[in-house]
DNA sequence: CTGTTAGCGCCTTCAA
DNA sequence: TTGAAGGCGCTAACAG
């Protein structure tokens, strides 16, 4: 009712504008470039008033075309269900517009055909600049982009053959501190759990840390046993820790079940067998909980990431009830809503200043800096929640 | 490494590719657009080859500039931090690769000016339609693409004097299916909680048809009364019950504290007043649990999205303990990932469908159809869980 | 079947 | 200070 029925009003060109103003089109061109200095304040005044007669609007297409650059970068996401993914695309978003760029956002959704296709649909839009996320690890399906000389900076993992500036969290640190943490709560026996990791390299790093922190525990319980120090009060968790790493495909339904059916065996082992007189019982809601202390073992579990916490913590609550926490606490790099609400304890990414920073990186790129490939490694912020304060 | 250090290659381009192989322009144009019927084998053949030695990939801009039409569709999302908003970009993604579009997702994070500016920047790019999730309200907003005559879909909500296509979620009958989902358990005290309504229509709805169950319900309680049935089991829960709405403007901290504060007040009163003996505590965590059917008034939350869902979880949780669903129980439109995790029980949208209709529509429109503004809703999914199981 | 000729909307020399 | 002409990469009539 109060859009006028306008019958598909052509829009106008830079032609139109030209001829409303009784001009040329180069000075209309000079006064979308914003050349003022070489227009006369009359004409300025006149060529003003024909653009918003005929509410015109450049076109970007056109303007790409003629003078080889359209201000526009590819985002490739592989998966947006992962909250990690939104948050640096928030940080993407606010750099792209204080640099005056346009993402196009591409998701993968975690579909490595999907990737391809994108990544050679950005090249033919002829982006400046691709931020990948990547979800292939070869960098074949980098190729149409690279190949073409288009600057690509990749987010949270590196690409195999692949050189260009990478920004990320700060894995071996990130790992480190979460295992560390979880030492010093005294829990002994602690399950690292991270989908396949051999192709990306984040959680390769991450569980490479993560055995390397755990043996170095070894090692200075081994010194802190002989030595026999007795000032820290909770040396007593000095005793030597097991550590494991449990790989979980959370794309194969199956796999994943004969994982978590790996570790309910050994969460019911350090969680039951040892208790006299309760052994046999399968699960005892409710009583477990503030009976942590009392297990034979106290076992903890470290996620790689979000989407992998998720899965365990559905699998534990279905399978040990809403008390779930009471037996196995829970650790997760990411920080997703759900983790305040269910008090797991988590490792914050710097996930805005990631996407930040790789929007700066490659917009320097695009203007032609030719430094080596660099790696803007960021901290990781552990926050302590219920779940491993005893 | 294994990137060959090729300095900035310029593209080829149609030309390059037509010297190539030995012809014209036009026959490299034919051979892009699949008009191979009219190419000899021979020549289809040395085309093929150029194409392939030069790595040639045709310009899109420059296609779309000739042939007025570039594929491409905006898709504006208020809020991409809403898990609602990621399912319904997958249903969005999935359309436009079958019906060969390309979605420019432009995300404006709640910020109304983000908004304007991505409608502008969309005409400017000459998307040939957009797919509109609209954080503002007034058609002014959408006045540059509107007014271009690009066609538009909105999704969710309608925007005010702008008639569109829409596709979203039957609010009427969500709405009415958790009202009377949560008294047919018994609750006698229920508590709508939404953001601001007066000017999102999708709230607005799902308020009015919360108000308009309770009316209803209060109308058969008193017949049910006087009647006095006696066949019915739950007969006993046909009493009045109560319905209040809560706003909780989300944007604002402050303001929300103060709803909060409200709603801790009848909490409270319906949770512990009643309670001989036990009126002077605060809080039991704990023990209320199992005991939720003593409370004077069986108090629930039905929750008019996701975002006011986490909001309400993160506060009572703050404010009662880990177990704060043995207070109240808490009903929310929306099924995000945590729902599973906490038990609480939702109206889960056909959130993939919504995308994929939605584009489905703007097609057609980008096609020529002229019919009338379309409606499409559709319906919710109630997914039972602990929350309201008693 | 194939090539030639015009532009699409804009920017950019180069003159005036 | 202004404008005309040419071309970016591609498509779409027209001729051959």
């Amino acid at each position: 009712m109060s859009t006028t029925p306008q019958t598909a009003p052509r829009r106008a060109t830079i032609t139109d504008v030209a001829r409303e103003a009784g001009t040329g089109k180069t000075s209309i061109s000079r006064y979308l470039n914003g050349e003022m200095s070489v227009l006369s304040p009359e004409l300025r005044a006149r060529i003003e008033a024909a653009i918003a007669r005929l509410d015109y609007q450049p076109n970007q297409m056109a303007r790409g075309l003629k003078r080889g650059r359209n201000r526009l970068i590819g985002m490739l996401l592989a998966d947006l269900t992962n909250p990690y993914t939104v948050e640096v695309l928030q940080g993407v978003e606010a750099a792209c517009h204080a640099l005056g760029l346009m993402p196009l956002i591409c998701h993968a959704a975690n579909e490595v055909e999907m990737e391809r296709r994108y990544l050679q649909l950005l090249t033919t839009y002829r982006v400046e600049g691709v931020i990948v996320n990547a979800l292939g690890v070869r960098d074949e399906t980098l190729r149409p982009v690279v190949g073409s000389g288009i600057p690509a900076v990749l987010v949270d993992r590196l690409v195999d053959g692949l050189v260009a500036d990478m920004v990320g969290l700060d894995n071996r640190a990130a790992a480190e501190l979460g295992t560390r943490h979880l030492l010093e709560r005294g829990f002994d026996e602690i399950w690292f759990a991270v989908q396949p990791f051999e192709q990306v390299s984040s959680r390769q790093l991450r569980e490479a840390a993560f055995r390397e922190a755990m043996r170095a525990h070894g090692e200075q319980a081994g010194q802190a046993g002989q030595v026999a120090r007795g000032e820290q009060g909770d040396n007593n968790d000095k005793r030597r820790a097991r550590g494991h790493t449990l790989v979980l495909n959370l794309a194969d339904t199956a796999e994943v079940e004969r994982s978590l059916a790996e570790l309910d065996r050994a969460i019911d082992a350090a969680t039951n067998a040892g208790q006299s007189g309760r052994a046999g019982k399968r699960a005892d809601p409710g009583g477990a909980a503030t009976a942590a202390g009392q297990f034979p073992r106290r076992i903890a579990l470290f996620a790689a990431n979000a989407p992998v916490a998720l899965c365990l913590a559905l699998h534990l609550k279905a399978r040990y009830g809403a008390d779930w926490q009471g037996r196995v606490a829970l650790l997760s790099i990411d920080d997703p809503d759900w983790a305040e609400l269910t008090g797991v304890t988590t490792i914050r990414q710097p996930t805005y200043e990631i996407g930040y920073r790789a929007v700066e990186f490659l917009h320097e790129r695009i203007e032609g800096v030719q430094t080596a490939a660099r790696d803007c490694l960021l901290p990781g912020e552990l926050i302590v929640r219920a779940s491993t304060s005893r």
